[in-house]
DNA sequence: TGGTCATTTCTATAATTCTAGAAATATCGT
DNA sequence: ACGATATTTCTAGAATTATAGAAATGACCA
């Protein structure tokens, strides 16, 4: 992931409430939630809910698929992943992570 | 970490500028670097500059030391450590995450 | 004690984000 | 078609953040 990727995800994660939603999903697992499942945990107005989700939803963090009535809400741990990956690589104290060579290594 | 002083790392690190600032650190290792130095990596104003670090010293993920005329910011690689650690604890899919038993029996 | 360097603080403006009520949209059951 | 449910979009005001020039501060040197 590139820098500037990431400042945007870290930026729409940077918020109490849109970091309560993805946890809240990621918990759910990749089933996800419906939005309305996301209020009643969280207990702020629908449409400020709304307006976090769609934070997430623009940059990548979190998918969403009608079902009905419902609109349901997935996260996207691919792009966590990735996310997490970057800090690890560029933002830490480079300790104990191992390089590709060294997995297939492992793994042969 | 708890989730709010997540989220306001979180914040703070989502901003391309401070972004790049905290990952120049890093690099730069524990012992930091000058204001100046940071600047001419960037090339933002000065004013600017400092308004942004002043923001990652205020949340504790950048520290700082007067040497002289220069103000020397290291990072705070703890801080940041416990960020990847709610990261990876609250908001990933919960997999290759060894217990504390896990480690202790690994090290025996 | 005057000058220069390094950096911050002050100041002001522009831009963005947050919040939430109200209205609109989409879906379903009858 | 109608009413209920789920959720978004519209709207607008309040609050916060970003930007950067100018002035101020602190440290060193001559």
């Amino acid at each position: 992931m590139e820098l500037n990727q990431a400042a945007r995800c870290l930026e729409k994660l940077g918020h109490p409430i849109r970091l309560e939603v993805f946890r809240l999903l990621v918990r759910a697992g990749p089933e996800g939630l419906p939005v309305g499942e996301i209020q009643e945990h969280l207990g702020v107005p629908a449409s400020t809910l709304s307006h976090h989700i769609a934070h997430l939803v623009n940059v990548g963090l979190v998918a969403q698929e009608r079902q009905g009535r419902q609109l349901i809400c997935r996260p996207e741990f691919g792009l966590m992943d990735g996310l997490i990956d970057f800090l690890t690589a560029e933002c830490c104290m480079l300790v104990d992570k191992p390089s590709e060579e060294d997995k297939t290594r492992e793994a042969g």
